[in-house]
DNA sequence: AGATCATCTTGACGCCGTTCAGATCGATGG
DNA sequence: CCATCGATCTGAACGGCGTCAAGATGATCT
């Protein structure tokens, strides 16, 4: 039998030890953060030796990314989630966005670990862009959608592109503190957020009336 | 003599270790990345022993505090630079966005130092909004003159916010090479960082004529 | 049963951040 | 001019890290 092992049993040496491993990595990142997350933690955490990630992962970079892919595989559900949660084409991507932000403020380590690995990359992170319902081709789709047939594929392009950089720009700003004052006349975080997204073109309602997202 | 050690002499101990490091670590930075970047690294380069930085800086961290200092410094400088480039107020926004973004693409180890400096903390990277000319102030002063008195703080400091997720978000983008064709039909990198920054309200020209920064 | 092969452990290597006792040497004051 | 002082730097050490090579383990196949 190759498959087995998808839930209690453990048929073998360790049974499914790629997914003990994540999900090893994935516990020590909410519980202490990035800094600690180091291979032979989670192989602590894993409950086996420090050499033991080595026969399914070729380093610790290679099991980060399979963290990461996790987390863009969890944001692309959240950002689904909340763009049913509205018919209104226009109000879509103000949704998507706050979905967005709000993730990365729940899962801090996570977020920060799905960008460190897709950094110094050539391409756009693994599970970000595959899929039908990844978490960008919903962005694109989103626009695509609002904007009509005739607006040309660059200019959707240059639309999605420009909210990913609103959105990560606002996840990075968002855990300062200083803004706290500013969020509480704002109605708290999600007041703040709806304000600046505002500010960023997030709200296609109000743009593309005027000349169209491009 | 008190200060010497600008050149080649080494009037004692070491002279001006403190800035020597400084400098080393920003050698380091520039030729092997982030990654390199160890204080071990940083004292081999100097000329001293490992324990050495320890009598000017308290940990690693108060060390790399020190070098996104310097690298918020030259961001502020960098944009003075551009905004003086035009006496166009609503056109100053836009040239000090591209600035930015050029900024992390010509240091982009320096850039995710700063960034990675100023991140669990409480208050904004020290260096950022300390003097009058720093970079975030710039922002504001920018959004200021151009919304003229009559716009609440409130609404500058969010249109300052957002500018500045806009301008960050993009940096980081920018670094995809997946986006290479788009940027080739786009007249080049700053051609496709301007057609980004269009998307995201880095025009108040064309934003502000209709309901204000607010 | 015996051979095979992926899986896991043990032990080691070099690098890291950090600490501490002691050496070094300008400055201070008698 | 010499003794002392205090800041600065060195050398050696500690534990933790990522990684690797060699050997143990045990499921699977014939």
């Amino acid at each position: 039998m190759r498959e087995a092992a998808t839930a209690e049993v453990r048929p073998y040496h360790h049974g499914d030890l790629r997914r003990a491993l994540v999900d090893a990595a994935r516990r020590i990142l909410e519980n202490e953060g990035p800094s600690a997350l180091s291979l032979r933690a989670v192989a602590r955490e894993a409950g086996v030796s420090p050499a033991a990630p080595y026969h399914h992962f070729k380093d610790k970079g290679e099991l980060l990314e399979a963290v990461a892919f996790v987390g863009w595989d969890a944001l692309g559900e959240a950002m689904t989630a909340a763009k049913d949660r509205t018919p209104d084409l226009g109000a879509r991507m103000t949704e998507i966005g706050v979905a967005y932000v709000q993730f990365s403020q729940e899962h801090p380590a996570l977020y920060r670990v799905m960008y460190d690995c897709s950094r110094d990359k050539d391409e756009l992170p693994e599970g970000l862009q595959d899929k039908e319902d990844s978490a960008y081709c919903q962005v694109r789709e989103t626009f695509r959608a609002f904007a009509g047939p005739e607006v040309a594929d660059v200019d959707i392009e240059l639309a999605t592109i420009a909210a990913w950089c609103a959105a990560h720009g606002l996840a990075e700003m968002n855990s300062f503190r200083q803004f706290d004052p500013l969020k509480q006349g704002l109605g708290g975080e999600e007041g703040f957020l709806r304000a600046v997204l505002s500010h960023l073109g997030m709200f296609p309602a109000s743009r593309a009336k005027a000349n169209g997202p491009g």
